[in-house]
DNA sequence: GTGCTACGATACGTCTGCGTTTCGTAGCGA
DNA sequence: TCGCTACGAAACGCAGACGTATCGTAGCAC
């Protein structure tokens, strides 16, 4: 399930003996039409049909790769996967601070924010779908919580909180604007946010 | 639009000639069906035959009430509102918490938060459930930060603070866990939820 | 150049849902 | 009791998408 993954852990092995360009090509054509598309029309507009139109690809290039539309639609969830990098100057607060602005551009305009509502809703329908955003949101939250356990450690930030709730406060806002208001959260905003939320601890060192 | 509503505002005039219950009837089932199919199979899965079928109905009496699928689940959705209520009593901070607590249940389980993937699908593809649902979004946060902004008059809670983010710090947890994160908020959680983002001010003063 | 293989185009049968129509029935108000 | 109206059941044509199969073409490796 996970063996013809990109490259990414260990060492890489003759393992993929050059498959075919062709193949190559159709598989980031379909998958990137699919994205596209998934973002537009939703998890139950998207049609196999649809997405040989946008890709440019005839419909049997597609069912020659894939089995169906649903295993279609998951493997075009796995490649979403890396947008957001860890951040790695500065204080711990600068840190936080640019690793929420990156999620909030990201969610402001990217096929990422598209798709959001879609794979949610698919989430919801198909368990696969649920395992694979479920592991990607965990990931997510995980960096900012490891960010957070730093600040503690070097003294930015006040000892005591539960750090898992603390993440979900600082990213909290910009989901509910995307999803719930439907407005933007302006990265711009992400500064204030995080002063209000992180105040310093008693004892300012750092300034 | 809002002329055949329920009653509620202003002073019940005749408008309202006992209209037929067979017609009432067939109005409750229908949209509680569809509400009951829109959270198991989604916007986009969601068929009249199918509403037909789980509501006892036929399918011509659907049409004979609605245009066609799309009206039908706006007004399934209109009829999805008032699901929390203000709590009265209690100093401002208890009143926060008592909300939260009435969100972090529903949010667990209830119609609404079994439709709320399916709505958020659909507010992407359908300008109609967009307005729908980003006003209900905005009622509910309205709420919050009208209790917010009684804690900084009556001292509660320290004044100069961004009280719209705030709300959103607060309900953002909850909101995270039902849809990225997808595990349930105890409402239990609630109160430490509070505790953290809503320090007391300087100088306490209700204890 | 020469096999091999992936691809494009196309047609196919099937199924499902749409929205409409018809007609007989049953519940409603007076 | 008697019209009136909403409803249930069923059938209809239509459109779109499914998944499959066939065949000629074009790009790849050697």
């Amino acid at each position: 399930m996970e063996a013809d993954a990109a490259p990414g852990g260990g060492p890489p092995p003759a393992a993929t003996p050059e498959p075919d360009p062709r193949v190559e090509r159709s598989r980031r054509l379909i998958l990137s039409a699919a994205l596209d598309l998934l973002g537009e029309v939703g998890y139950g507009g998207l049609t196999i049909e649809g997405v040989a139109a946008r890709a440019g690809v005839a419909k049997s290039t597609i069912y020659r790769h894939w089995d169906g539309k649903l295993e279609l639609i998951e493997d075009a969830i796995r490649t979403l996967k890396a947008t957001v990098s860890l951040p790695a100057g500065g204080s711990a607060r600068d840190r936080v601070t640019a690793l929420l602005q990156q999620v909030a551009t990201s969610m402001a305009s990217s096929t990422w924010s598209a798709c959001l509502p879609a794979i949610i809703d698919a989430a919801e329908r198909d368990p696969q779908v649920l395992t694979i955003h479920r592991r990607f949101s965990c990931e997510r939250r995980q960096m900012l919580v490891d960010l957070l356990t730093e600040g503690v450690a070097s003294g930015e930030i006040a000892p005591g909180l539960d750090l898992g709730l603390l993440a979900e406060c600082l990213i909290g806002p910009i989901v509910v604007r995307r999803l719930l208001l439907h407005e933007p959260f302006d990265p711009a905003g992400v500064l204030p946010l995080v002063s209000q939320v992180l105040p310093p601890p008693a004892t300012p060192r750092g300034a």
